[in-house]
Formats: C-alpha cells, structure tokens, sequence
RNA sequence: GCCUUGGUGGCGGAAUUGGUAGACGCGCUGGAUUCAAAAUCCAGUUCCUUCGGGAGUGAGGGUUCGAUUCCCUCCCAAGGUACCA
C-alpha cells in the first residue's frame, strides 16, 4: 500500500466540507479559543507559496487548541474592496465585483486544497452590501459621537448637545478642531440649525473638513499617510502632492494617548509596538506664545505660538523660524524684505514634498524683517522663514536654540546668527549639544545651576504664572482621512441638506453601490459616482431615486465618496463571531462569548494602517459599549515574508553569446532573469525550455561548462516580473498538501523571512512516506520502553514547540521520532494512535486517513491532545561529557545516582583523563550532575 | 541619523536557566539494489591536519571552571522612521 496522497488529501477535504467538521459554535461549554489569519485582498495573481505561511501557522495553532479541548473559532473571508479590480474595470468595462467574484472563486479554491480548518460558513466579504451595511453603521455611530477628554472617553452627541444648551462650551474639554470658537448657552440656543451642525461638526469622531490630502493625479484620488511611501503612491509609484479638499476625517488623534497607552497590555511583537509608537509620535514639552513686536507704531495683536520639547533652554533663544506655509509671514514680513519674502514662499511651494525630504542638506531661509520680544529677557529676536520647519507638525514655528539644536544651529552659522550658549561647561564651537541629561543650565537667569529635569518644571510654571505657554503633550498622528475618490469602496450612508451632511437611518441600510457607466472620475472632476444617474436620496420614500429628481426639498445629492481600503477591515475581526446576524453587527451573546481574538497571525506591512485604525475602532466600539474589551487582539504574531531565488543568465554585451555562471569572469555581462521554473536544483538551465520561453535568445549561443549551463542565484522578493513566484498548486499536484504544510514549517522560524527553495520538499515528502509505513502493520500490543520513550519525548517537545510558536523544530521533532519507531520496528497501537494525533495539526490528511485505519470512526480533529508522562523519559545512567579547561574531549557513561564525589574520582581515574593531563595535576575539577564534568588543568 | 530585529557548514536552519556547537532536512561523495532509470536503503560530509591533534558561531575585548547564549566597543544585513522642534 503505498501514499497516494492525492486520493487521501481529496477523501478528507470532502468529509470535513460534508460533516461542517470545524463549524464553530457560539455556545459551549468548553473554553473559547479564537484564532484569525489577516484577510487577503483576492488578488488576480491567485495565492503563491509566500501567502499560505501565516494560514499554516494559524490551523496548525487552531487544529492544536481544538485536540486541547477548546471551542475553536478559525473564521476566512476576503477584503474584496480595492484599487486592482477597479483599474481593471478602467480598462476593460467589466464590473469590479465579477472580477472580484471571480479572483475569490480561485482563491477559495487554492485555500480549499491546503486542507485548512475554516469554519466557511462565517465568510465574510467587505464588498458584501450584507456586511459594509455594518461598516457604514460604523461610520454612523461615529458621526453620532464626540469625545469628552474629561471623562476620557468617547460618548453620544446628544450629551455634548446638552451642555452646549445649557452651559455653552466653556467648560468642555473635547477632542475638537482648532478654530472652535466659545460660544454661552444663550448664543447656541440662538444658533440656526446650519449653524449649530457647522458647530457639532467641529466635534463629531467622523467630521468633514477642508483638510490638505495626499492627491494623487494618475490614481485620481486621495491617499493616506500610510499609503505612500518615499514619496509616492505605494500602489503604482506615482507622484502625490498636496492638496485642499474638502474630505471626510477620522478624529484619532482623540485616541492617541489610549493607542499609546494599550500597546503595553498585548503581546504584540516589540518592532511593530514600536512603529506603531513612533507613528503616534508623543512629545512632551511646553508651548510657548511669543509677543510680535510691531514695527508700526500702533500695537500689534500677532503672536507666534511654538511646541518645544525643551523649554528649558528658552534663554538660548536667538531667533525664530516659521514655516514658509505659516499664516503669518505675509502679514509680519517687512516692506524691505517682502521681495525676498515672497520669492522665497513662492519656490518652497513648487518644491514637492519629495523634493524637500531629498534635499535637507542645503540650508535655506530668509528674514522676514520682523522681530518677536522674549517672554523672559523681552529681548527682540529676529523672525526667519525656512523650509526646514514643517507645517504640518506642532504649530508650523519653532524657536530656535541653535546651542542645543543641530538643525537650528546649522541654520544660525549659515546665516551669521548669535548662538549664545546656555549649557555650564559645554564647548559649542563645533556643534550644538543635544544631551540634555548631562548637564547644567547656565546663562539663563532663574534657570541657572538647574538640571535638565528640574528646569523644564520651572520654567513651565513660570511661563503658566505668565500666561505665556503650557506644559503640552504633542502628537505626530494626524487625523486619518476617510474619503477616497474611487468607485470600488463602501458608498457613505450620507446625503447632504444645504450643504450639511446627514445620516441615512439604519433600517435603510445598506446603500448600496450604484451603477455607473465608467468607473473614471467625471469631466467636472467629480469622483466615480458622479456617473451614477440613479445616486439622490428621497427622504420621503426613503430610497435611492433618480438626480434629475433632486429637488433639495425631499430629494437630496448623496456623498460621491467612497471609503478608504481599512473601513472594511477595522472590525471584520468582530463580525465573524455573527456574520450573518441582520439586525446587528453581531449580537451580545456572541460577543460576549467570544470576546476578542487569541490569536492574530498576519504581516507586517499593516503596522501603521489596519493594525492602528482597528484599534482605534475597537476602542470607540469599547466605549459605546458595543464590545467588552478595547483592544481586539491579545497576541499578535508577524509571519516573515518567504522569498523567491531568482535565477540569472548572463548575456555578453555587444554579442550573442551567454555565459554559464562559471565563466562570466572578467566578462562584461548582464544578468538576465530567467524564469525558476525552467531551472533543476542543482541550479542547470533547460536551454532548449528557455530558448522557447524567450523566443529573442532562439539563435543566442549559450557557453556551457562540463556540459552544463549553470545560472546565477539571487534571493529577491516574489513578484511575476523577477519570474520567480513559485505557485502552491504544482506543488500540491506533486508532493500533497500535507507535504506543503510540513514544508513551510519546516523551512524555518514562523516570524524570519527566509527563501523559497522547492527542492528541499523531497526531504518532507519522504519524512511523511516512512510516517505511512510505519502504519502497514498495527498491532494491539504492549509498547516497548522504548517506544514510549520516543513517543512522550515528542509529546512533550512537540507540545512546547506549538505554544511557542516554534512550528520548524517540531517537524525535525517528528522526523526523529518516526526514524526511531522505524528502527525500534514499533507497531504497537497504543503508541501509534498518540502519534497521529501530534501529528494531524501539521499534516492533517494524512492523520485522518491513519486514525480512521486505526479503527476510529469520528475525525481525528476532536481527539484528546496526548498527555506527556515523564515518567518515560527517566534515565539510570548519562553519558557525561568531560571537558579540558571547557573543551569536550571524551565521554563517559555513569549512572545518574552517582555523588559529586564519586563521579570525580571515576572521572579523574580514567586512562583518558591521564592522557589529556599528560602528568600535569589538575587544578579545579567542576561536577555538575546531571550535565557535564570540566577539568581545569 | 534614530528605533527594531538579525549575523552559526555549500544551503534552510538546531542548540531548555551559560554546560557535548552544527540536531533535522536539502545538496554533495561513495556504496547496495536495478538491464537501466526513478524510487528505496547503507555510510560519510564545519574547516585545517604531519591523523597525535588543532581551530571554530560577523570582528575585537571582558566576566566565568566553562560563552552561540551575559557585558562593552565596532562592522555588516533586513525592516520601520525621519529637517518631528
């Protein structure tokens, strides 16, 4: 009877697709145990072998808590909203939920052949107008909601409405827009309804905004931080620049201090903890207001707010420095200077983003003439702008202390500004000096002989007692933009009365996507829904009407914008624990039930975007009282990336010719790639193969050596245009799924990135073939000491290697394990039966198929997880390492129960011992019993 | 620059609290079986060696009877982040 795994595999898939084998229930006595894989976006490239890793890892960990007695929660849907099906639709016309259909039908196929333990009747797709009815839900509870910092917690609207009606906002501490102006009961009270919606505006958790964005042309949309990298649009690589839209946002930044703040109770690996820390970016420091001094002889009114995180050293102030973006600088500029000025403003604002980042060598500024007095020594200080302060951060100014600042004091020598220095016994003639721990102030006053602690303390009590700045907090987050100009996303529940928004009630939901001619923006610049011709709300009828209907009295224009990519994504998490609950996005039982997720398991690449907004949701879903913990993941793991080895010919310049690796030499070449599949292991090209795949190298003479035509090997990341993505499903057809699995475990830690090799399966292939064998004969007889001790050695190894998540030490596990029932000639049932189990969560086709042989007639999947006895594993003797100043020379096998003493003097009294001595006495001898014997001499 | 994670044979990688470095697998070498091949099985495989032994976990130093493991300095790679005041 040979491993026909193809049969095997085939038999089981369908007996857990038929028995619902991994249904999971909302209600059990056992304890519940979650465990989620990321969600793909259902790409058209289909799955290659990079993306199963994580899902491995997961079933393994949910197949595993299942044996241990656990009501299992091991939920897979898809992400289908996205960029890639909509420029399809672009080019092609065809609708973005075929092409999405289609790309899940395969991905659901790919996934079905690995074997994975999903409960599939919890799919859940966000494209689903079943489930973005809940994400624009969402969305509406957010618009419902403001947040109090007093109660530090998000609440409903109405309760900031009334103590607007009563008291005003004076005494609100809210998370709010900066220009919120105060207003008493009585002024809001008197307030038209446009106008007390403006207000709320200002406050709501989703609120509409002119807010410059990240625009990118050749996408035609808007882009989140988070979205562009070095620059330019991640998607693509096209070119961004700012831009004033008025766009729906996030208010985050309520939350920033509680995302800070929350890292510190999950076990999420420490790098991501840290991107996610220096995304919100928390600063303390003080902000300190600066009199403009007028230059007219009438007052002036202008001040210059700062953020510093050194207040401290105020009295090394020796001039200030605005961004060119700052309001003020038109205002404050100098007649003198406003030429100089204004050429200089006008050059930044060309300059992109990208430009400036590039370039933060050159040093670049101007005066503006103008001069602001000191809080303290009421000295004037000059007034510059430079592009090295940013608008975007703080309050788009900085005072600048070039002694204790490096950029301020590059500045300050460029231009021939005073740099006083305020540090006790510091030389500054070279550089500024930044460490703040070691040493005095000096030259400032009431700072003086004040260490960096203790002056920060005073000089924020003194600058409170003045009325000229705070102590503050500063954050880098920025409120998340939430709309995006596309076709294929959620459509907001929103239409819009004299211009307000106003919320679509729930028993209306969803609202639905409509359809369009073209998925491109308008002529007018309109997103996608602008072409939808059925796109008008009629408060009436409540429904979707004809736009020629619209009459702005019962008939409304509805929101053009779709929602971002991370909408669907930030509680996908919850709702499959009810996903087809209809009249909730999942009931309290079921979240009460299943609480939050064990066990997260995904990539890296959403540290700062789904990881950040869905913790953001999941803690304004905690304080609305919708769910009962507010962070939704407990342990979160990274799965490394899996490379490809990517395979290079070597073409000679100016001729035809192209050289085996061996020979390139001292040769002027280029590596071409070749694909990796036209490539054995032992790294010899298939010329002829190669030559039909490139049809142009058809008449290229290829220079072999012995024969053979050798090509260069490079690990690279997998990608179509490198030709080396390796694809599951040839390899499912040769090895098995169970050979995949054990493959990709076995290839190294779950969390490193390593390279794909496939010819390095044989080795698991054959591993599960002499697994098979050892079950051709079972007998029902009484193990031998031995079989038992290689068994409870491997429950124990393997049973610590899963809780710590050490998937490719317990393949090697099992590999000695069958290698030594193989030669103990084991067919003993009792120790065999234990064995498939440990084994079915790495490879569980072939676990089945050998326990339903052993007679059982339920899965294997329920099976009790076997129990480790250590009485098997206890030794009389030990084979004891001698060591020579540390260094293992020979051993020797003495029984364990031996004292200190006597293993000393066995070991001393040894031939070898007196070999190694060469009659030299020896000087120290350790024993320690139990692990080794070190003889110093 | 800063933060994080790493650096061990030809390759992927093992090594509980400091205690036999290189488990397991790939590849390679030799052999068995075969008409032959595939498959399978057996033996060997860190490097150097005068075959006694010696060296060895990115480099250098330290602590220790003993260091891949702990400490210090440095180098390299990957990821994150950045004129962040």
């Amino acid at each position: 009877m040979n491993y026909d795994f193809r049969e095997i595999e085939a038999k089981w898939q369908k007996y857990w697709a038929e028995n619902e084998t991994f249904k999971a229930s909302n209600d059990s006595d056992k304890p519940k145990f979650y465990a989620l894989s990321m969600f793909p976006y259902p790409s058209g490239a289909g799955l290659h072998v990079g993306h199963p890793l994580g899902y491995i890892a997961t079933d393994i960990y949910s197949r595993y808590k299942r044996h241990k007695g656990f009501n299992v929660l091991h939920p897979m849907g898809y992400d289908s909203f996205g960029l890639p099906a909509e420029q399809y639709a672009i080019q092609t016309g065809q609708h973005p939920a075929i092409t999405t259909e289609n790309n899940i039908n395969r991905y659901r196929e790919q996934l079905d052949q690995l074997g994975f333990s999903f409960d599939w009747s919890r799919e859940v797709r966000t494209s689903n107008p079943q489930y973005y009815k809940w994400t624009q839900w969402i969305f509406i509870q957010l618009f419902n909601a403001w947040y109090n910092k007093k109660s530090d917690k998000a609440e409903n609207i109405s309760s900031l409405i009334s103590i607007f009606e009563k008291e005003g906002n004076a005494n609100i501490e809210a998370a709010c827009d900066d220009d919120t102006p105060s207003f008493d009961a009585a002024t809001w009270n008197a307030y038209s309804e446009k106008e007390k919606q403006e207000i709320l505006l200002k406050y709501r958790l989703t609120y509409l905004a002119d807010t410059e964005v990240n625009w990118c042309p050749a996408l035609g949309t808007v882009l989140a931080n988070d979205e562009i990298v070095n620059g330019v649009s991640e998607r693509g690589g096209h070119p961004v620049v700012r831009k004033k839209m008025t766009q729906w946002s996030m208010r985050i930044t309520a939350y920033a201090q509680r995302l800070l703040d929350g890292l510190n109770k999950i076990d999420w690996p420490q790098p991501l903890k840290d991107s996610q820390t220096n995304w919100i970016g928390r600063s303390v420091g003080a902000s300190v207001t600066f009199d403009v001094i007028s230059n007219e002889s009438e007052k002036s009114q202008d001040t210059i707010e700062v953020f510093t995180t050194r207040p401290d050293t105020i009295f090394g102030v020796s001039f200030m420095t605005l961004a060119p973006e700052h309001e003020l600088v038109a205002k404050i500029t100098t007649p003198e200077q406003k030429t100089e000025v204004d050429a200089y403003v006008e050059a930044t604002a060309k300059r992109s983003e990208r430009d400036r980042m590039a370039d933060v060598k050159t040093i670049s500024g101007v005066f503006t003439g103008a001069y602001a007095e000191h809080p303290f020594t009421k000295e004037p200080i000059p007034i510059w702008i430079g592009d090295y302060v940013l608008a975007s951060y703080g309050t788009g100014a900085v005072m600048a202390v070039p002694c204790g600042d490096q950029r301020d004091y590059d500045f300050a020598k460029h231009y021939n500004i005073d740099i006083p220095n305020i540090f006790e016994g510091v030389d500054i003639s070279e550089e500024a000096f930044a460490d703040k721990e070691t040493t005095v102030i000096t030259n400032s006053d009431f700072l003086n002989g004040l260490s960096y602690k203790d002056a920060m303390k005073k000089i924020i009590a003194e600058l409170e007692k003045m009325g000229h700045g705070e102590g503050k907090v500063n954050y880098r987050l920025r409120d998340a933009v939430f709309s995006r100009q596309r076709y294929w996303g959620e459509p907001f529940p929103v239409y819009y009365v004299d211009g307000m928004p106003q919320m679509i009630d729930l028993e209306h939901l969803p609202l639905q996507l409509p359809e369009v001619e073209k998925y491109l923006p308008t002529e007018t610049g309109e997103p996608p829904l602008g072409n939808a011709t059925e796109w008008a709300w009629d408060v009436k009828q409540c429904t979707v009407v004809n736009n020629q209907l619209i009459d702005h009295k019962t008939v409304f224009p509805l929101e053009l914008n779709t929602m971002p990519g991370w909408a669907g994504s930030s509680q996908y998490f919850n709702r499959y624990m009810d996903p087809r609950n209809d009249d909730a996005i999942f009931s309290p039982e079921a979240i009460n039930y299943w609480q939050d997720v064990d066990l997260y398991i995904g990539g890296s690449e959403h540290a700062t975007g789904h990881l950040l907004y869905s913790r953001f949701w999941q803690k304004f879903m905690f304080d609305m009282g919708y769910v009962p913990k507010d962070e939704f993941a407990q342990k979160l793991i990274n799965q490394g990336m899996i490379t490809g080895t990517s395979a290079f010919v070597y073409r000679e310049l100016d001729s035809n010719k192209v050289y085996s690796k061996g020979l390139i030499e001292g040769r002027n070449v280029v590596p071409i790639h070749a694909d990796v599949s036209l490539v054995n292991a032992s790294d010899e090209l298939d010329v002829e193969a190669f030559k039909q795949w490139q049809p142009e190298y058809k008449d290229a003479e290829f220079i072999l050596e012995d024969g053979k035509y050798i090509v260069g090997r490079e690990v690279e990341k997998m990608s179509k245009s490198k030709y080396n993505v390796v694809n599951p499903d040839a390899i499912c057809e040769e090895y098995g799924a169970d050979s995949l699995r054990l493959y990709e475990m076995f290839l190294g830690p779950l969390e490193q990135s390593k390279p794909w090799n496939t010819a390095g399966i044989t080795g698991v292939h054959s591993f599960l073939k002499k697994l098979w064998k050892l079950y051709l004969t079972i007998e029902d007889k009484e193990p031998t000491a031995d079989n038992l001790k290689t068994l409870h050695k491997t429950i124990k190894k393997v049973e610590e290697d899963i809780e710590n998540f050490s998937f490719n030490t317990s393949v090697s596990t099992f590999m000695i394990c069958v290698n030594e029932l193989t030669s103990q000639k084991c067919t003993s049932k009792a120790v065999l039966e234990p064995l498939a189990i440990l084994v079915s969560p790495y490879a569980p086709h072939i676990a089945e198929e050998l326990w339903s042989r052993l007679g059982n007639t339920a899965s294997i999947a329920e099976a009790p997880f076997p129990k480790f006895e250590e009485k098997y594993l206890v030794e009389s003797s030990k084979e004891y390492p001698i060591s020579f100043n540390g260094k293992m020379r020979f051993k020797l096998e003495l029984p364990l129960d031996m004292s200190k003493e006597d293993i000393e003097a066995a070991v001393l009294s040894h031939e070898k011992t007196k070999e190694q001595l060469q009659g030299r006495d020896p000087k120290k001898v350790i024993v320690v019993p139990g692990k080794i014997v070190n003889i110093v001499g």
